[in-house]
DNA sequence: GACATTGTGTTCGCTAACGAACAAACTTCC
DNA sequence: GGAAGTTTGTTCGTTAGCGAACACAATGTC
């Protein structure tokens, strides 16, 4: 095992823990790099690790009529992939993938049950995230309802924002359509609106902020919403 | 305190506890009578109590843009209401309002606390159940963004019917369609069309399953996926 | 520099659902 | 039995998004 000394661990869920939690998840914490398209779990498919993003941040997806599939929660460096598995589940019951490459911890699904039986900090801030991406995943089911295709896109892009730390990175037109549960036409045309504006650029797979604040505005209220609720629950 | 003897606990939660446990349990149970339309938590209010649903049955709705509301969950005696005081928040992130009045158990947040910390078999059944909640609301989700009103009011009747055990309840358009999040009128349509097809009657606030068979074929399949997760889960 | 591949832009006709407004039927209560 | 309230049914014009199909532009490859 690699150890985890040589991956700079910027996972914030792991930096919460206690000193000595931290201390005794270490040797256990292994680094790797996930590349943009890997499926970490396929949905209804066993969890044999969990995955600490340092850099990374991955999109779950659930999938309707065994084909069309949505995004339902993106978690990057404020969380972890394999919430199930504190709360006792080892199976995923959503389809999990890498939405922007990087480098993560893991740790197989038999260390975190030792570690997580033992380690008081640990459960705290899991339960704690648990709680939190599913108020994300509620909040999306509000916004898949009631929210127009370029409100949902200007959402997309801003949680994306905030969890690259980033305001210029790679996405093409057909994945972010996916991710929406969209066709790719409406895409286009919602980010023509965006780009008319003057709010982004977009140049063949990489999309540039240029205006923060009017791109909140172009997005729907639930981008604020969510993001209120997760640093409140941190600033406690 | 009025003890829980008095009421049958029909809640299934409550029911797949270690006879210890349960027993434990019973002393800090009250039984308490909802009426339809009682609100049991604001959206960001404090919880006081959790509830174990025995004949009646709750909906959780999150709010957008500061109005419209569209239900992300359904719970009834499968369940309970409080689930984020299993994960430590006790604060609820959903408005919880009653759909079908009936009888519950309660117990406060301080005996809670208490319980679950000293309850194996609490904690597992708790935690099981949130981990399906979570998996209800990502299914809600994706429903919310595929199916059209027919079918989403479909699987509204069915998940109902589920909870309160008999093929005729009571329920107003106007109710229906805020929790579906959609027009009055458009709940109108697709029951006149599932009435014209001689699945359902419906009169006055009163609705009544005739084909139960065909119901189902007109509902999406959310309904058969995440009612399928549910029993599984038990089957274990 | 020709070619395949990938990604983007545009068009078409069509449908579900929207907001608004109003009419009609049933229930309740005096 | 009549008035008030509640619930359901119907209509209007409008819009966002759908599926399908195709043209074009950028990129990588031999």
């Amino acid at each position: 095992m690699a150890g985890a000394e040589q991956v700079s661990v910027r996972n914030r869920l792991l930096a919460a823990l206690s000193r000595a939690d931290y201390r005794k998840l270490l040797p256990v914490l292994e680094p790797v790099t996930l590349a943009f398209g890997e499926i970490l779990y396929e949905s209804h498919a066993q969890i044999r690790h969990v995955y600490f993003p340092n850099d990374c941040f991955v999109s779950m997806l659930t999938t309707v009529d065994g084909g069309r599939a949505v995004e339902v929660g993106l978690i990057g460096s404020e969380g972890m992939i394999g919430v199930p598995m504190a709360l006792g589940v080892a199976v995923s019951p959503f389809r999990a993938i890498v939405q922007g490459g990087g480098t993560a911890m893991r740790m197989t699904t038999a260390n975190f049950r030792r570690s997580f039986a033992t380690s008081a900090s640990l459960k705290r801030e899991m339960f704690l995230f648990t709680h939190l991406l599913m108020i994300q995943i509620a909040q999306t089911a509000a916004c898949n309802r009631f929210h127009v295709v370029t409100q949902r896109m200007a959402r997309w892009i801003l949680m994306t924002r905030d969890r690259v730390n980033s305001s210029e990175f790679r996405i093409t037109q057909e994945f972010l359509a996916l991710m929406l549960g969209v066709r790719r036409v409406g895409v286009t045309m919602a980010m023509g609106c965006l780009r008319e504006s003057k709010v982004i650029v977009y140049r063949r797979g990489t999309i540039t902020i240029l205006d923060h604040e009017r791109l909140v505005e172009a997005a729907c209220g639930c981008y604020k919403t969510v993001k209120n609720i997760y640093a409140e629950a941190h600033a406690e």
